[in-house]
RNA sequence: GGAGAGGUGUCCGAGUGGUUGAAGGAGCACGCCUGGAAAGCGUGUAUACGCGAAUAGCGUAUCGAGGGUUCGAAUCCCUCCCUCUCCGCCA
């Protein structure tokens, strides 16, 4: 959510930097809306005082003894008008606060401009692409040697599902597992574990709601649960409504999760594979920073889930996500690409971004400035560090070999009990 | 699932209709005291929002959430949420 202050005083310089992402603000008729909120709220609040100071001399007549009834018919008079401001009054705020829940976050200055992906800018890339010298197979073909499923998964549960056996299952457990260690040993984060299922409050907090509703998969029944889409929801959710001490700042904390999405609108996207599924595995990095932090914790937090792909040795590239290609809450965010043999293509293996204050406006997250002494909002962050299931596809696309084996980096032998190759399953 | 207890400020905790934003304590900040520190003493110490040029001033709201009663609600009534204890069930 954005700063209603800044809203008021900038209108139009907001407005502007909306636009560059492609959302049209309604300036006049957020514009009306204040001045009738402002008319009212004025109105209101001096009715409220009217009825205060007249209660407060009813009080005192009263402790003196007199005769409080006339004072009273007074304040009934004030009480009827101040019922039907405040209701109007009511209505204005819910139609701004609806109108304020819809905006997207400002781009940050460094956002490159674009409508959309195709104007991404590449920032950097790390490894070659692989050559063969046979034609190497998709995931889909490849996996079948090795166990993965996605008949199985059909029947059991529907399209977009995989099953994994056998030491392609033991592989994605290898993968959370490297990850999981990569960042808590070398990367300062600590570990958590959270709930899967989760309130309307934090999806609103994180800015799944109101909006993308649609994505989520919820619960049938009266609890109001919703299943998580990533770990950033639980995760950055801990901060909510909490005043965190400067000490603990800042938090670094890492979670891996299963994560849910309806992938409602992608029909026809990635049908094939494991690229796009309703669940799969992910490892996500979160940081609570200062407000002076955030830009610098972005760099950092991208560089933590780069190290992931340096460490399996898969090619990557980094981009920075152009202002029309942004998510909704994020002012800036870096993807990070590995390449796919597959498809002989980059593919988003990780998506890194700075909230800002966006976040934490609307669970209210805050610290408290040892300078000013006040409780100030906090800046949030997150990034995939990695999606485990893109991973392992990625994995085994490029350490296939003509025969069908899979080379193991040397970074995750140790997870594979030493394994150096899969070899494909015979006469399962 | 059954029975009970409870949710008040950074924390603990008082408060059952009338100048209560809320006693008292802890913590924290500043000052005095001290060779220095502790103790002691003094002072201060919520958040959001509105009007406003204002870091001035004034006002409004906030005692789990929402609704109701009332001239007036932290205090009374209703609904919901959460926490704790005991019993049952269960991995």
């Amino acid at each position: 959510m954005l700063d209603s202050r800044r809203l008021r005083s900038n209108l139009a310089e907001v407005a502007a930097a909306l636009a560059r992402r492609g959302y049209r603000l309604d300036s006049e008729r957020f514009q009306a809306l204040e001045e009738r909120r402002k008319k009212l709220q004025v109105e209101t609040q001096q009715l409220q005082n009217e009825r205060n100071a007249r209660s407060k001399a009813i009080g005192q007549a009263k402790a003196r003894g007199e005769d409080i009834e006339p004072l009273r018919a007074q304040v009934g008079e004030i009480g009827a008008r101040l019922e039907q401001v405040a209701r109007e009054l009511e209505e204005v705020q819910q139609e701004l606060a609806t109108m304020m829940l819809d905006m997207p976050n400002v781009p940050h200055e460094s956002v490159p401009d674009g409508a959309s992906e195709d104007d991404n800018v590449e920032i950097r890339r790390w490894g070659a692409p692989p050559s063969f010298d046979f034609k190497p197979l998709d995931h889909v073909e490849l996996g079948a040697l090795h166990g993965m499923d996605f008949e199985a998964a059909s029947k059991i549960a529907g399209s977009r599902f995989v099953v994994l056996r056998g030491a392609l299952a033991r592989l994605q457990r290898a993968l959370t597992q490297f990850m999981l260690d990569l960042h808590t040993r070398e990367h300062g984060y600590e570990e958590v574990y959270v709930p899967y299922l989760v309130n309307a409050d934090s999806m609103r907090g994180t800015g799944q709601l109101p909006k993308f509703e649609e994505d989520l998969f919820a619960i049938r029944d009266e609890s109001g649960y919703y299943l998580i889409p990533t770990a950033e929801v639980p995760v950055t959710n801990l901060a909510r409504d909490r005043i965190l001490d400067a000490a603990e700042l800042p938090q670094r904390l890492v979670c891996h999760t299963p994560c849910f999405r309806s992938e409602a609108g992608s029909y026809g996207k990635d049908v094939r594979g494991m690229i796009r599924q309703h669940q799969f595995e992910k490892v996500e990095l979160v940081q609570l920073v200062r407000p002076q932090d955030s830009y610098a914790a972005l760099e950092e937090l991208t560089r933590h889930a780069e190290t992931v792909l340096q460490r399996l040795e898969l090619p990557y590239r980094v981009v920075a996500l152009c202002a029309g290609d942004l998510g909704f809450s994020s002012a800036k965010t870096y993807d990070i690409e590995v390449w796919l043999p597959g498809q002989q293509r980059y593919r988003e293996i990780s998506s890194c971004s700075n909230f800002e204050d966006f976040q934490a406006r609307r669970m209210q997250a805050r610290w408290r400035n040892p300078e000013t002494g006040k409780p100030e909002l906090l800046h949030t962050l997150n990034g995939s560090g990695l999606a485990v299931g893109r991973c392992l596809v990625a994995l085994i696309e490029n350490f296939q070999e003509a025969d069908g084996r899979i080379r193991l980096p040397a970074a995750l032998q140790p997870y594979m009990g030493g394994q150096t190759h899969l070899e494909p399953r015979r006469g399962r």
